[in-house]
DNA sequence: CTTCTCACA
DNA sequence: TGTGAGTA
């Protein structure tokens, strides 16, 4: 399929598809007048990386997690590599930070509506009586 | 419609 | 990490 395809059926613009090739996350083939061609596969492929991208993990550590994200279910590493085992471990670690911060704000929104709310339960109680 | 690159937030 | 503009 071409560029415009993908796009619709995985909700990520052209732009994007072009950017995610430029950042090594994805190669099409090359049909003979230039255009990219894309494989099936690669719709589900591009879901997975909209996902880790949106989980705030850099477009680095998604190339090196590709071969990961393939292999189904039980992942079976066949060579370890301690300095990759080591990078994950620093992004699962931002990711808990990122986590605790999310709730946070999530609580500090809570607050804040309630606040609405209970202003909004006071105005009408003003109007109710006139 | 597709391609590319350069600049920029 | 992504966008906009201009090109062909």
């Amino acid at each position: 399929m071409k560029i415009g395809e993908l796009a619709k059926r995985t909700e990520v613009p052209t732009r994007m598809l072009r950017y995610y090739e430029e950042q090594g996350l994805i190669t099409p083939r090359r049909q003979q007048n230039g255009y990219r061609e894309y494989d099936e596969y690669l719709v589900d492929r591009v879901k997975k990386i909209r996902g880790l991208l949106d989980s705030g993990i850099p477009t680095r550590i998604i190339g090196d997690m590709l071969p990961c994200l393939n292999q189904p279910q039980e992942i079976v590493v066949a060579d370890p590599d301690p300095e990759l085992r080591e990078m994950l471990v620093r992004e699962r670690d931002r990711m808990t930070e990122r986590i605790a911060l999310l709730e946070h704000h999530c609580h500090a929104l809570t607050k804040y509506i309630a606040a609405m709310d209970r202003s909004l339960a006071a105005t009408t109680e003003i109007r109710l009586p006139q």
